[in-house]
Formats: C-alpha cells, sequence, structure tokens
RNA sequence: GGACGGUUGGCGCAGUUGGUAGCGCACCACUUUGACAUAGUGGGGGUCACUGGUUCGAGUCCAGUACCGUCCA
C-alpha cells in the first residue's frame, strides 16, 4: 500500500502538467502574434485542415514538425509567424450538412441557395474549429490570434481578385469537355480528386457488324452500356488486320446505327482486339480522338448516371443506373449472338476521393484554368532551387506533373463555396468577371437585373492555392505580408504535392511574383503497424488525441520528431514507440526532481574552471558538442538525429554518469566546502538541457524549467522558457582530453561490473580489486577517478600499481595497457573462470582473424592510405595485448588447480 | 504502364567520405542503493534479401533479380 502511493508521488504525470500549461500559455496570450522588424523573420503556413475534419496522425505528426521549427526559432531570436487555419472543403462539408438535413427529412433543394448556404455557416460554426481545438492538445504555438479560413471576408477578396485578374488576361476558360463527374456528388471533379482503384471487371468483346454483310469488327470493352453513344471505331492506321475497313462503316449492335470506322493512332494494337469504340461524351481519351475526327458527341448516360438519351439509346434502357443497365445490356448482347467474349480484367478505375463513386466521364460545361502559360515560372523556380524539396526527390514528382500539366477544372456543382464571380448579361449576352456584384452591363449597360451570375463555385483547392499570402492581407499590402512573406518553410505531405504545393507556386510566382516558401518539407506517411494506409472507412487509424491522453504530448512529440523527414516514406506505427518516449519523459522528471532538490537554495553562478573534476569538464564536453550536433541537425532538418542525440545525451551521459558521479561529489563538498562546482555544473547542463529540449518537449521543460533557479540572466518576469535563448555551444568547454580520460574510465568501471556478475559477487558486497598498468598516463587518470571507481563498481579496497605481476586466482579483464584482477579466492570456481576467459578467448580470436585477414592481404599495406593501416596495426596491437593478459590468466588457473 | 522508397539480430530501426556491424523494445540473470523498478547493472542473439561487378577491402559504390509499399497515369 505504502509503496503504491510513494510509486505515484515520483512517477511523471503528463496530463495535470499540459493542463496548467496549456491554460497558461493561451490565457496569457504567450503565442500571439508579435512583429519584430528588426529582427532576421521566420514563417511558416499550416496546411490548412478541412472543417469537417478530425485531427489525425499526419496533421500531428506534421504540426510536430512544424511547431519544433517555431520554438527553436522563436528561441533563437527570430521574429516569428505561424500562421494557421482551415479551409472550408467544399464538397465534404455540403456532404455533411446535407446528410444533416436529410436525416431532419430536409434537402437543400426544398430550401433553397440562401437558406442552405446559412445551414451550413452553422454547422461550420458550431464544429467547424474542432480541429484547431484538438491541435491544442499537441502543444503547438500557432498565433492563435491569427486562425484564418477561406470564407473570411479577407480571403474571398484575395479569391475575388485572383480570379478576376486570371479571367481579365485569358488564363480562364469556358470549355465543353469529358470531365470526372460525380454522379452522387453530383460535381465535377479536378484529375487529382480521382483515386484509381484496381476493380474487377470483364473485358467485353462484341461483334459490330459490317454495313456490307461481311464479317464485321469485333470490339473490346470494358464499358458496354456506353455503346450507345459510340460514333466510330477506331483502328491502328499500320493495323493490316484492319487496313481494309478504314473509311467503310460498321452498324452499332442492338440499335443498328451505323457509324464509320477510322484510322487514329491512338489505338494499341495490342490491346483486345486492337479495334476501339469510340464515346466521346463518355471518355475522355475518346473525347480526344473525336475531336481530332470532328465527330459527333452524344451523352447517352445523365448527371445520375442513369442511361437517358431517346436518340440513340433503346427503350428498354431509359432511365436504368450504369450498372444496371451494363447487364441487361450484355444479356441483350448475348441473345443477340452478338457477344463473342467475356473474360475477366482487372482495370483502374477512377473513384470520388469524397464518396467512393465510380466516376463517370461526362461531357459537360465547366470553367477551367488555363495552365502551361502559369506553369513555366513554377517550373523554374524548383529547377534553379530557389524552392527547394527535401528529401530532394520530391522535386521530380513536382516536376514531372507541372511540365505535362493539363488545364484545370476549377468549377463545381455545388452550393457551398465561393461562387464564381462571372456574370453574363440576359440581353446581349456580354460575359465578364467581376470582385464584387456589378451594377450594369459593361457591354450593353444593362441593368443589375439582367445579368445572371454563374451557379457553380469554385474548387476549394483554387482557394488554397493562395492560402500563404491570403491569409497574411493579400491584395492589400499589410504589414504581415511585407515581413513574413516568402514564407520559409512549408511541411506537408507527398500525396499532396501537386494538389497544393504546385498550385501554391504558381499563383505566388503569378500574383506576387515571387516564391512561397523556400523549403517544401515532405514527411512520411504514418502507416498501420502492418504498413498498410490508416483510413477512417477501414477503421484502422489511431487517434493521436488517445495517443496523448495515454502517453502524454511530450511522448508523442519526441516520438514525431524521431520519425523525423529524413527516414523512410512510410513509418509504421508502434504505440511501443510511444511508451519508449513516455519513459524518456519520466527518466528526465526524475532527474529533474534530483537536480532541482539539490540546487534548492542555489544562486546561479558562472562556472570557475579552474576547479572542475574530469567528470565536470567530461559532462560540459558532451554539453556542447551535444548542442553542436543539434544546430548542425536542425539546420539540415534531420529531425531524427536531433531526436537521438538529446536522447542520448539526457540519458546515457546526463543521467547514467554524471548524476551518479555528481552524488559523488556533492557528498564530497558538503564535507570539504573546498569550492566545489558541481552544483554550478548541475545547473548549466540542466538548466541548458532544459531549453535544448523545450522546441520538442513544450510541456515538462516549461513545468521543470519554471523551478529551476534562474541567472540574473533571465528577467524575473520571464514569462515562459519558449522566449528563453536557444543554448549555444561553448568552445571554452570542449575538451577532447576530458572525453577520452572519461571514456578510459568508464570502460574500466564497466570491466570491473562484469567481473562482479560473471562470478556472482553479491551487489551488495564490495570487491577487492587490484589494478595494473603500465602507461604513465592512465596511472593518472586511474589515480584520479580512483572514488568513480570505488563507488560505482563497489570496490574496496582498490590497489593501483605499475606492477603487473598478475595475482593469483583472480578474475581479470584487460582496457588498453591496464589489467583488471579481482582475487577471487573466497568463492572462486574455477571451471566457471576458465570458461569465462576461454569465451572471452574465443571471441577475441575471432576479432583478431577479421584484423588479421585483412593485413594477410598483400596488396593491403601498399595500396591502402598509410593511416588506415596505422589504424588497423593499433588495433592489432590491442587485441593481441589482451589476448596475451587472458592466456596469463589462464596459466595462473592451471597453476592452482 | 511510369516514377520513387524499403529489404540489417524475434520486432521496429540507425549506420555520415567504403576499413573489427550499432540502438530501442523483447529475451536471460542479478539488484528495491536517498532522482527514477516508467529504474539500475551485466549478458545472449545478425553469413546486412539475392546474383554479379568495381576495389587491397563492400551493409556502404555500380548493374541486375525477387518481394513489400507509396505516388502518378
Amino acid at each position: 500500500m505504502k509503496e503504491d502511493s510513494n510509486k505515484s508521488s515520483t512517477a511523471y504525470v503528463p496530463s495535470q502538467v499540459e493542463e496548467k500549461w496549456t491554460a497558461y500559455w493561451h490565457e496569457n496570450k504567450l503565442f500571439d502574434l508579435d512583429v519584430h522588424p528588426d529582427k532576421p523573420r521566420f514563417s511558416i503556413a499550416l496546411p490548412p485542415p478541412n472543417i469537417t475534419g478530425n485531427l489525425h496522425m499526419g496533421h500531428a505528426l506534421n504540426g510536430t514538425i512544424q511547431d519544433v521549427l517555431i520554438r527553436l526559432k522563436r528561441m533563437q531570436g527570430y521574429s516569428v509567424l505561424w500562421q494557421a487555419g482551415t479551409d472550408h472543403a467544399g464538397i465534404a462539408t455540403q456532404m455533411v450538412v446535407e446528410r444533416k438535413l436529410k436525416a431532419e427529412g430536409k434537402n437543400r433543394h426544398q430550401m433553397g441557395r440562401e437558406a442552405f448556404i446559412e445551414k451550413v455557416w452553422e454547422w461550420r460554426n458550431q464544429y467547424g474549429n474542432q480541429i484547431m481545438a484538438q491541435y491544442k492538445s499537441l502543444g503547438v504555438s500557432f498565433c492563435w490570434d491569427r486562425v484564418a479560413f477561406t470564407m473570411d471576408e479577407n480571403y474571398v477578396k484575395a479569391i475575388y481578385r485572383a480570379f478576376v485578374t486570371l479571367f481579365k488576361e485569358g488564363h480562364i476558360y469556358r470549355g465543353n469537355r469529358v470531365t470526372n463527374w460525380c454522379p452522387r456528388c453530383l460535381t465535377s471533379l479536378s484529375d487529382l480528386e480521382v483515386e484509381h482503384e484496381e476493380t474487377k471487371g470483364h473485358l467485353y468483346c462484341i461483334k459490330y457488324k459490317s454495313k456490307e454483310g461481311d464479317d464485321g469488327l469485333v470490339v473490346a470493352t470494358t464499358r458496354p452500356e456506353t455503346l450507345f453513344g459510340d460514333v466510330a471505331v477506331a483502328v491502328h492506321p499500320e493495323d493490316d488486320r484492319y487496313k481494309a475497313y478504314i473509311g467503310k462503316s460498321v452498324l452499332l449492335p442492338l440499335t443498328n446505327r451505323e457509324i464509320p470506322v477510322i484510322a487514329d493512332s491512338y489505338v494499341e494494337r495490342d490491346f483486345g482486339t486492337g479495334c476501339l469504340k469510340i464515346t466521346p461524351a463518355h471518355d475522355a481519351n475518346d473525347f480526344e480522338v473525336g475531336q481530332r475526327h470532328n465527330l459527333d458527341r452524344p451523352v447517352v448516360i445523365d448527371q445520375h448516371g442513369k442511361l437517358n438519351n431517346s436518340d440513340f439509346v433503346p427503350a428498354f434502357l431509359h432511365g436504368k443506373e450504369r450498372f444496371a443497365a451494363r447487364k441487361e445490356v450484355v444479356q441483350a448482347l448475348e441473345e443477340a449472338g452478338e457477344m463473342v467474349e467475356q473474360k475477366d480484367y482487372l482495370n483502374g478505375v477512377g473513384h470520388c476521393e469524397r464518396c467512393h463513386t465510380v466516376i463517370e466521364p461526362l461531357l459537360s460545361d465547366q470553367w477551367y484554368l488555363s495552365m502551361k502559360e502559369l506553369a513555366q515560372p513554377a517550373i523554374e523556380v524548383v529547377e534553379e532551387q530557389r524552392v527547394q524539396f527535401i528529401p530532394e526527390r520530391y522535386a521530380s514528382t513536382y516536376l514531372d506533373w507541372m511540365r505535362n500539366i493539363r488545364d484545370w477544372c476549377i468549377s463545381r456543382q455545388l452550393w457551398w463555396g465561393h461562387r464564381i464571380p462571372i456574370w453574363t448579361c440576359e440581353k446581349c449576352g456580354h460575359v465578364d468577371a467581376f470582385e464584387s456584384a456589378p451594377q450594369s452591363c459593361l457591354k450593353c449597360g444593362a441593368e443589375a437585373n439582367a445579368l445572371k451570375q454563374d451557379e457553380d463555385v469554385l474548387d476549394t483547392w483554387f482557394s488554397s492555392a493562395l492560402w500563404p499570402f491570403a491569409t497574411l492581407g493579400w491584395p492589400d499590402e499589410t504589414r504581415e505580408l511585407k515581413q513574413f512573406y516568402p514564407t520559409t518553410v512549408l511541411s506537408t505531405a507527398r500525396e499532396i504535392i501537386n494538389l497544393w504545393v504546385a498550385r501554391m507556386v504558381f499563383t505566388s510566382m503569378k500574383f506576387l511574383k515571387t516564391i512561397p516558401f523556400k523549403h517544401v518539407l515532405v514527411h512520411p506517411v504514418i502507416q498501420t503497424p502492418d504498413g498498410k494506409r490508416m483510413s477512417k472507412s477501414k477503421g484502422n487509424s489511431v487517434d493521436p488525441l488517445d495517443m496523448i491522453a495515454k502517453y502524454g504530448a511530450d511522448a508523442n512529440r519526441f516520438w514525431f520528431t524521431s520519425v523525423g523527414i529524413k527516414g523512410d516514406q512510410d513509418v509504421k506505427f508502434r504505440e511501443e514507440k510511444l511508451e519508449e518516449y513516455k519513459r524518456f519523459a519520466n527518466k528526465l522528471w526524475n532527474a529533474g526532481r534530483f537536480t532541482l532538490q539539490q540546487l534548492e537554495g542555489f544562486e546561479p553562478r558562472g562556472i570557475n574552471q579552474e576547479k572542475l573534476t574530469l567528470a565536470d569538464k567530461w559532462i560540459l564536453h558532451r554539453y556542447n558538442v551535444t548542442l553542436d550536433l543539434l544546430a548542425m541537425y536542425f539546420t539540415d532538418y534531420d529531425f531524427d538525429s536531433v531526436a537521438k542525440t538529446i536522447h542520448e545525451f539526457t540519458w546515457d551521459c546526463f543521467c547514467d554518469w554524471y548524476l551518479e558521479i555528481a552524488k559523488i561529489q556533492l557528498a564530497q563538498e558538503s564535507v570539504s566546502n573546498a569550492g566545489g562546482q558541481t552544483k554550478a555544473v548541475l545547473h548549466t547542463v540542466f538548466e541548458g538541457l532544459l531549453r535544448a529540449l523545450h522546441p520538442i518537449m513544450p510541456f515538462i521543460t516549461e513545468e521543470l524549467w519554471s523551478r529551476v533557479p534562474k541567472s540574473s540572466f533571465f528577467p524575473k518576469d520571464f514569462q515562459s522558457i519558449m522566449f528563453a535563448p536557444y543554448p549555444r555551444p561553448d568552445e571554452n568547454f570542449v575538451d577532447d582530453d576530458a572525453e577520452e580520460e572519461m571514456e578510459f574510465l568508464i570502460r574500466v568501471i564497466r570491466s570491473i561490473r562484469n567481473i562482479r556478475q560473471t562470478y556472482n559477487v553479491p551487489a551488495s558486497a564490495d570487491a577487492e580489486v587490484m589494478i595494473t598498468c603500465q602507461d604513465e598516463q592512465e596511472m593518472q587518470t586511474l589515480a584520479n577517478g580512483s572514488e568513480y571507481i570505488e563507488r560505482l563498481a563497489r570496490v574496496n579496497p582498490l590497489d593501483i600499481s605499475m606492477d603487473c605481476t598478475p595475482p593469483a586466482m583472480a578474475a581479470c579483464e584487460a582496457v588498453s595497457s591496464v589489467n583488471i584482477y579481482v582475487p577471487l579466492a573466497k568463492l572462486i570456481d574455477i571451471a566457471k573462470t576458465k570458461d569465462k576467459l576461454l569465451q572471452r578467448r574465443q571471441a577475441l580470436e575471432k576479432d583478431l582473424a577479421k584484423v588479421e585477414q585483412i593485413m594477410s592481404n598483400a596488396d593491403f599495406k601498399t595500396k591502402a592510405p598509410p593511416e588506415k593501416v596505422a589504424t588497423i596495426e593499433a588495433q592489432k596491437a590491442e587485441l593481441v595485448k589482451q589476448l596475451q593478459s587472458i592466456d596469463k590468466q589462464l596459466l595462473v588457473l592451471e597453476k592452482s588447480s
């Protein structure tokens, strides 16, 4: 019982600390934008999540990476802006609200456009900021006073300015083409909003009879229900099988409509039968073939995916849904004896990204943005590395797409979004774009009521494309735009490179004449533990909020940091990792409890370098080396190395060695009062470590730091560690000798511990140890470190001498010039000792064999660089020395047995 | 179909310019010593997917093969 309460008092409880500091940061508005024109600037625009969304692993990973950078730069004295916000998600939001209305027995058509949009706003105001609230639990330091939305008044202004400019300059045009149509959402979609999925289907071979009465042609198709929209059969111009048919006609089955056989090199001779039915209104490629040959384009499937054209479709299929119609057509063809063959076939079928309905390519009127000219500058800035992708390889993803860019369908048949600002004059037919509702027709002067606005809205990505500058107030020349644009970094997921990153680059080049950001960080995708994509519909996703509740925000953030952006492009989710970093937080917490206890009443002062012990020098050296490495890794965005380095320093150097030694030194100092520096070193290193760790683990570092005695360096009313300077390495404390000596002592201590455990010396018993040493320098180090050895390896008495006569009946280990003997007279088990020595000998021989193999190679000494030869030779000498020492010990055992 | 990424101890991964293969978890043993048992200490465990090449020397460089995964068409 008592034990339990003790346990809970020493363990770190993240939730308490996180609640406390979240409230403190937000109540004191510490995250609000603070512009310092005299400081260097650093800015990031957060990829705006969709208002219908919830925080997922990708958001959390990406949010952490950005927050680490923002907090780092803030501490490094930059003027920072982190622009957050959400996008209005046209299709997704409209779907959510329509579903809700349906449950209430209503639909948007009954209520009309205005009332519906009002409903959507209601929904948005109630639920639309959920994800921003979820972000808070991760501790991200957005400029919370500036959270934006793509439907904000200012933002809308930017969109209309952009649209009208593009329209007036002729980049936007109306096209009657085949687009991706979702019969469920009743809207067009851009190519990027269509997901291709391998789907099981059939390849049907259908006979199209010849008008002349000979055999006719057999066409292969996966979609027989579209045959009523066929206007030709195409063959390859050089296909000898069909050359004779070119220019003749065939009859469409079931309707007997006559269509020509044409030649087009688009046809792949090897595919199917080499005869392709051409349906220009229901296939994007067929549409192009049709254009080349000047063919009609009858629409036979309507918006809802039903066969509907009475001029072309036989009566028995009128009003039939696509897939039902397919079955009936197949059956009718079989009955008519015109189905030559059907075989199983796997093909990539487009599905709506939002509702997963099979896309119907459909001829319709849409607004397009002409891309070729706009893409050019966006290609150049990446080629010239003015915009850099990290990892670099993603530049080619971007460039491949940009170089083969197709015009962008920007209209959507929705109500929720930015209504296309184009008005058509009903009197004179003039079409024009306006930033706000026009009063009269610019051409004929007709009044406002004669002008009719386009019914459609803009693609949500059209608004997101303006995100980094529209959020800063463009088209107005705001203070924020001047100070923070172009932004410094954009961090995002790779599937969004073309969808969003590319579009931001070209809009920025177009409207701001500059790049939107310098570095594009592309983070990995977090997958399920078995390497599958997490998806809400599959129910295999992990909720980061659950993980934060379970392991703490800091542990999650540390994991995300260790994931970084440089490693794999996919990372498998492992809950064990979160456990590991939760333990790390606990370790830090307890190291903090100990350190803070020691520093009670301590008044921070500078370190007197004259009075440092070896361990002091060593930890200060390690600390400064660590800071140096961190600076380098941060510059390279090498987050995983940052995490690894700081973890290793904290646990392996500071906790495992320095704190244990500090206990010894503190005890000595309390007696001798001889001006020891242990507290000053503890303070310097621990306080600095907290600052170094703060960008990754803001909560626990804030809590501990708030309790650390502060030097006069920090103003008394200092509000938060987040404004404290990021620690910088100090060359004065770099000490390679201390490093080497300490490493040597650590090896000696480990050797003694090894012997103790191998021969079952009880942990509570002191061990008698004799060390013989043949090197003056090492002798000195041993003498200086004898107290560390005694305490950390529980040695008493310790005898160090230059005498090299091994004692009898002792276990032995060798380190460099040193032999370590633990006399085992009382408890020696000679057989066991021999076994151990032989085992050790075997390992050494294995190593030696490797080294000798290298050296025995005749060419090694002549061709390898001399310094390499020297290294290998030194290694060999060391191994030989250790082997000899073991052999000597074996001999002693032989004699005594 | 095109492009990219991965393959290293049971699991997850690191391995900078080629020079005796590392880390965490898991495993085994010992330890509740005044920061921490969410811990400490010690230990066992790998012919680096395969084939060939370059080199005195390849986990590392080159070419190819297989499997897994992602993006684009």
